[in-house]
RNA sequence: GCCCAGAUGGUGGAAUUGGUAGACACGAGGGACUUAAAAUCCCUUGACCAUUGCGGUCGUACGGGUUCGAGUCCCGUUCCGGGCACCA
């Protein structure tokens, strides 16, 4: 009876011992190199883990057992990101503490995990809701409010434009600086600031601290700002930029509205510039850095200082060469504003200027005979929500009463207000140059303005030529229709529109009418939460005046309340914590009916979103048991950054903006070792299964998402019920099929026919639709498995690493589907049946290797290693398949290459690797084994065989010997039986021969 | 609208710098073993034509091009996915 490949053992077996034996286990070795390895963590849903979670923690534990082979100290933990909303309206439900489903949650899936058999660490684990870890993102939080962002050391004098390199300083710095300057010098270009304010150093001396702090708040990278903040009313909190998809929350699909607010913010666009340029230095996929190129947003443009006049518009032209003096109203006489534009070669094809509604410029150039209508359209305005703005484009706008004076033309051009243009971006105030800008286009059209064309031959009657291709024209017009500077005026004709752009800021720069200025997209952070169940922050307030609670003093923690909904006063729900106050003598949090007395100030109410613990999360891995040190000099030094991250690509705007930012930050500090935190990033494709589906409304298709809720044996129906929660969605029926991306077509469910499953949709009492979806077995042969355990039951886990890392690239999304795993499985009773024999005993034995075992064995170690270097883990997969099918062939014995295969497996197979191991004597883990080299002289072929082809096409393959030179090929190409009739009644053309490629015969019929 | 990445058998997917398209696996069909089933093993499997045997034509989304030779390079088009989007 030959031996059975029995899993369940050998992976029982194989777990316990790796515990016994601390096999995973890492501590920080000067002696060897070091290779970092992480999985972005979990949040621990009740769902528990599915079959998608484990394709990228089993791809990243493939690379860091190899590394490990190769010798290298791998460093490779996980850990849990364990604050979050679905916890937190659980305990709103059921009154349970969060804190107690999530830590249910994290040993359920613990229990999962374990069962895959991956080399992580867990000594090392964190848990970003336990007081030793929120410390240090506490700590962090308060290392942000005690900077600011220098983009170069302070002087007083002004710095050269282009400086883009900066870092975070102290803020005393800002302090003295303020003491002794006030603002002088001090502007966009040297400090990142909310606004640019302008006060003397006698002015801020006088002012009291209530008053310097509100200043100060301008410049901490950490700040309390009052801004647009995207308010859920059904979430009760704030949201942040990443969590607002097409105007409704990301999670649950609320409607978001704009509020202002007070909240904490984390100054992020201060580092745009080092976030840009820090993409060219990191191994990410190119559509990631694209993405995060798009959500920075840089745009490189020109700012032009307009005045404003109360007269008429003049005719074009007229004016010319003068600085009109302004007229009309005192209150008028110098007032401007500027606006900022990245066609800086259009300023003659200006026709109109347009400001922001929200632009506090709008009541400023308002003329009386305007008044009603504007504030008729600002009051039409408010009462429009971000969605609907974002959906409907139809022009609408008002007239100021109020023009702008052209400085390069001399025109005066009516000032509009619109909603087209934003207030949060550039300066919210535009110059409209009809001809060469869709938008502008749009709104000349509807009302009426004259539209100038500055490009050869573009054609603006029906559209504007927004192209930057052509060459200039009309500007100006002629000679007097271009305001002379110092005796220069501008003239851009003949010019290709990037010369124009160039010349029109250099001219804009010398004669002092603008500047040169460098726009983001990408906004501050909103970092306060309405909600109970994250970090709580470390701050007091004190007449007022927010204080940071002592460093020593942290972690603050987060306090017992007895329910998680907002207070009846309408505070967040910490408001319902009584033991809340801070006593600044004693320095403890005290009971909040303390707060009359000296000393005892009320702490702050909100808490912090998602994405604060999980930023520096890598960091604390390093070290996560200090209590000294969020992570020390020694630790820091030796790990330096994460040299492989894992993870979806659903967090390119969020979490992958958020830690390198907070990095970027800590590096400063000098904590941080490395600017980039993640050097090599590879986003694992989503497995679509039945266990998450997301589906959006996009143009007239309807998709809807889904969380799993829970899955259910139904002991009536004989079936396992899968329960997803969902939104606004009419009743459909699901199906795999159905499943494109990451989306669910409606079109194709209601084509959908109930032969294989059947599911219902139920109203529940929350408005929400929930998703009864039964699964029947697609064939008595098939498991019908959608969750790691039962795969692991049915197969073994080493199969199921196998089968994830077969399906295709890491990278690629790919439904699951479950038919294909028997070959995985066939394949390791295969390569465990090399080494039995007939009676069950090892078969390996002494024999000399042949050349031919030799050979399948190097090729084999060749093609594993590189496919591993390039993640290509399908392809090495199929390759040991190869290997194993052809040793089983030769009836291969030898220890000489059965000694070597498990090594080779043990990255993707580790439980089969170590049994296999130890059966060949060995008394040390696989894991401790050398990572075989290859050696070419087994792979030498003595002949080759190459297609032969005639004018391009493959007629024949034939052996070459591996040395035969190009007219040897030819030669018996030639003369080869099958070629005669290709060469019959013909004369050879040409002839390519390329040894170890190809022979082609080129050839034509005789004349 | 702009930017990025894709499209290969019934299916998942292979294919170095252009050089025998379809590796490996699933599914399907046929066969062996078995009382039977499971498991295992062997053969066939891109389409079409031919077939006693040899063979031939077409074929990597579509249309062109470069080349002795194109899945691969260039131009244009369609479709799918991702990102950004009144961002001036």
């Amino acid at each position: 009876m030959a031996k059975e490949y029995n899993f369940r053992e050998i992976e029982q077996k194989w777990h316990q011992k790796w515990v016994a034996n601390k096999t995973y286990k890492v501590v920080e070795d000067e002696s060897r190199k070091k290779f970092y390895v992480l999985n972005m963590f979990p949040y621990p849903s009740g769902a528990g883990l599915h079959v998608g979670h484990p394709l990228g923690y089993i791809a990243s534990d493939i690379y860091a057992r190899y590394k490990r082979l190769q010798g290298f100290n791998v460093l490779n933990p996980m850990g849990y990101d364990a604050y979050g909303l679905p916890a937190e309206q659980y305990a709103i439900k059921t009154g349970q503490h969060p804190e107690k489903t999530t830590f249910q949650n994290i040993d359920r899936y613990r229990e999962q995990l374990d069962k895959i058999g991956f080399s992580f660490d867990w000594d090392r684990e964190v848990r970003t809701c336990t007081p030793d870890y929120y410390k240090w993102t506490q700590w962090a939080f308060q290392k942000m409010f005690k900077s600011f962002y220098s983009l170069t050391p302070l002087t007083p004098s002004p710095v050269s434009e282009g400086e883009t390199s900066g870092k975070a300083r102290p803020i005393e710095e800002m302090v003295a600086y303020f003491e002794k300057y006030g603002t002088e010098g001090l502007d966009a270009y040297n400090v990142a600031q909310g606004e640019e304010l302008s006060f003397t150093a006698d002015e801020w001396n006088s002012w009291d601290e209530k008053k310097q702090s509100d200043v100060l708040m301008n410049y901490r990278l950490a700040f309390m700002g009052e801004t647009m903040v995207n308010w859920c009313p059904a979430l009760g909190t704030v949201l942040a930029n990443d969590e607002v998809v097409n105007g409704v929350s990301e999670r649950g699909g609320y409607p978001v509205e704009q509020k202002k607010m007070r909240q904490w913010c984390l100054r992020v666009s201060a580092y745009s510039q080092r976030l840009l340029d820090g993409l060219e230095t990191i191994q990410w996929s190119e559509s990631i850095k694209e993405t995060q190129k798009n959500w920075i947003g840089r745009s490189e443009g020109t700012e032009v200082k307009i005045k404003v006049s109360l007269t008429p518009t003049l005719s074009r032209g007229e004016g010319a060469s003068v600085t009109p003096p302004l007229e009309g109203t005192g209150e008028a006489e110098d007032l401007s504003f500027t606006i900022f534009t990245t066609r800086a070669d259009t300023m003659f094809g200006v026709t109109f200027f347009v400001l922001a509604p929200e632009s506090e410029l709008v009541d400023m150039v308002t003329t009386p005979d305007q008044r009603k209508a504007v504030d008729e359209y600002i009051k039409y305005v408010k009462g429009r929500t971000e969605r609907e703005r974002m959906i409907d484009h139809t022009v609408t706008g008002v007239f100021s009463g109020a023009y702008g004076i052209n400085p390069i033309t001399g025109d005066k051009c009516p000032i509009y207000v619109a909603e087209y243009v934003l207030a949060g971006y550039g300066t919210g105030a535009i110059m409209a140059v009809p001809a060469h800008d869709s938008r502008d286009y749009a709104f000349a059209k509807h009302f009426n303005l004259p539209i100038i064309p500055l490009v050869e031959g573009a054609d603006v009657s029906e559209e504007s030529y927004d192209a930057k291709e052509g060459i200039v024209m009309n500007s100006p017009v002629s000679e007097d229709k271009s305001v002379k500077y110092d005796g220069e005026s501008l003239c851009l004709n003949g010019l290709t529109i990037k010369e124009a752009i160039a010349e029109t800021k250099r001219f804009v720069k010398a004669h002092k009418l603008g500047r040169v200025k460098v726009n983001f997209r990408l906004r501050d952070a909103i970092f306060s939460r309405q909600r109970y169940w994250g970090e709580p922050f470390p701050v007091y307030y004190k007449n007022g005046v927010p204080q940071m609670i002592p460093e020593e003093c942290l972690p603050i923690e987060l306090p017992q309340v007895d329910k998680f909904l907002p207070t009846e006063t309408g505070e967040p729900p910490l408001g319902n914590a009584s033991k809340w106050a801070w006593d600044e003598k004693n320095k403890k949090v005290v009971e909040k009916n303390l707060i009359d007395e000296v000393n005892v100030f009320p702490i702050e109410l909100y808490t912090m979103p998602g994405f604060a613990g999980s930023s520096a999360y890598y960091l604390r891995y390093m070290d996560p048991h200090n209590d000294e040190a969020l992570v020390s000099e020694k630790a820091a030094s030796y790990w330096q950054n994460v040299d492989l991250y894992v993870g979806g690509s659903e967090h390119a705007t969020g979490h992958l903006i958020y830690s390198r930012f907070w990095n970027k930050f800590l590096f400063d500090l000098g904590v941080s070792k490395k600017d980039e935190p993640f050097q090599k990033l590879i986003n694992q494709g989503m497995i679509q299964g039945w266990s998450s589906f997301v589906y959006r409304m996009r143009g007239t298709k309807m998709f809807i998402s889904f969380d799993l809720l829970e899955e259910r044996y139904d002991d009536a129906k004989k079936k396992s019920l899968y329960y997803y929660q969902g939104t606004e969605c009419d009743p459909v029926y699901a199906d795999i099929s159905m499943v494109s991306g990451n989306v669910l077509d409606v079109e194709k469910i209601r084509l959908w026919t109930p032969e294989f499953r059947d599911g219902e949709f139920i109203l529940n009492n929350n408005g929400q639709y929930i998703v009864s979806q039964a699964i029947e077995k697609m064939s008595k042969s098939k498991y019908n498995v959608v969750n790691p355990d039962d795969i692991c039951e049915n197969y073994g886990a080493d199969t199921l690493r196998l089968y994830e890392m077969f399906l295709g690239p890491i990278e690629q999304s790919k439904p699951w589907d479950v038919a294909g795993i028997d070959g995985c499985f066939r394949f390791l009773k295969k390569f465990w049946s090399l080494y039995w024999d007939k009676d069950g005993n090892l078969a390996a034995d002494d024999s000399e290797a042949t050349a031919d075992n030799m050979k399948t064995l190097h090729k084999l170690i060749k093609k594993v290693t590189a496919d591993i270097e390039e993640f290509s883990y399908n392809t090495s997969i199929s390759a040991f398949m190869v290997a194993v099918n052809e040793l089983s062939s030769q009836k291969c014995r030898s220890k000489q290459v059965l000694s070597v295969l498990p090594v080779l497996i043990a990255p993707f197979a580790p439980h089969i690797a170590e049994e296999l191991w130890e059966a060949l004597s060995n008394n040390t883990s696989v894991c401790d084994a050398q990572w075989p080299s290859f050696d070419e002289k087994y792979l030498v072929e003595s002949s080759v065989k190459l297609g032969v082809q005639f004018n391009g096409k493959v007629r024949f393959a034939m052996d070459f010997p591996a040395d035969a030179t190009p007219d040897q090929m030819v030669q018996m190409a030639t003369s080869a039986p099958e070629a005669q009739k290709h060469l019959d009644g013909m004369q050879i053309v040409k002839t390519i021969a390329i040894p170890g490629r190809i022979v082609n015969i080129v050839v034509k019929p005789q004349a």
